[in-house]
DNA sequence: GACCTTTTCTTGAAAGTTGAACTAGATAGA
DNA sequence: TCTATCTAGTTCAACTTTCAAGAAAAGGTC
């Protein structure tokens, strides 16, 4: 069905099934159970919190749009859209740039920290509660091990590099 | 922030925030996969196919509306409309329910039926290249193991039992 | 400079999701 | 039976995401 495969479908053994099935279970319970969170204490859903955090942590606490919806790993599209709420809600504030003028900056305003600084412990403690209080070190390792295999196989990395990242 | 927490919040080490980054950027670079091959492939996002998949494998290829929402995780509402869409594709019909009269069952038509079983070959190609294929099976077991504990904590289980399984 | 291509970001419409309100039928107690 | 409550499923409005254009500036190349 994708390319160049002519012969059975290599099925998933039993195992396979079952991992994948509680694959996504995990990850459905646990984006649900962030967004409920986050809807509660801060008033967005998970992934506008994660632009406001990856502002947070940016120099000047403000990046260029396209950077941002790459490393947010969303479209531009998106981000006009979330980036717009965002500004409504008062969170962020757009800045034309200076040395391109086709270029935004989105700026996360005082306020906008000031809401980070307040929710993020009870962000942490979803975190922590649904994730790491609940496996060793052992798993937590091996966990991070996986991840990492898994993003980079599905990086649009490599060889068409000058893809705009995604799509 | 949530219950009952007096001090100070515990963060998360650096091993620990960069595992949940991994995590983030694996499963969301994964859900764009998936949902971009079956919207390719089968003209409908994951969670739908997810959902053509479950009434395949129930006994009549059938099953009530709630039931359906609670083993794919959704929420009744979602699971409505997103079955009215169907419908209107014609992978699925609705039926009432002989022993209940405010009951739905949602049965899977022949022609959906037939698109799952042409779908399906590409679809575990493009699991199967996003994880297992990626993985040895020590890590296929441990992830196994590891989803199972998340899910395991996210689930409404246990004291509240009788709530709605969701919110 | 004139021309073409690329990059940046936005927009608008269609599709999907959410949460609350709502209808109809089932259930249980007096 | 009458009433209150619960459950199944749908619907509406508000919001988010996607996809396909599109406007504006930047970067070549001649």
């Amino acid at each position: 069905m994708t390319t160049a495969s002519t012969g059975e479908p290599r099925w998933l053994s039993d195992e396979e099934q079952s991992v994948w099935r509680a694959y996504l279970h995990a990850t459905t319970l646990m984006e649900d159970h962030l967004d409920r969170q986050l809807q509660r204490d801060a008033g967005m859903p998970h992934i506008y919190y994660g632009l406001l955090v990856q502002l947070s942590q940016a120099p000047r606490r403000q990046k260029r749009m396209t950077e941002l919806a790459k490393d947010a790993k969303i479209t531009r599209s998106r981000l006009s859209h979330a980036v717009a709420r965002l500004e409504r809600s008062g969170w962020v504030r757009r800045e034309d740039c200076p040395s391109d003028k086709r270029g935004q900056n989105a700026v996360l305003t005082d306020e906008g920290f000031e809401m980070l600084r307040r929710s993020a412990p009870g962000h942490v403690d979803a975190v922590r509660q649904a994730m790491f209080d609940r496996l060793t070190p052992e798993q937590v390792r091996s966990l991070g091990e996986i991840m990492q295999v898994v993003a980079a196989g599905l990086q649009p990395e490599g060889t068409d590099a000058d893809l705009p990242w995604l799509r």
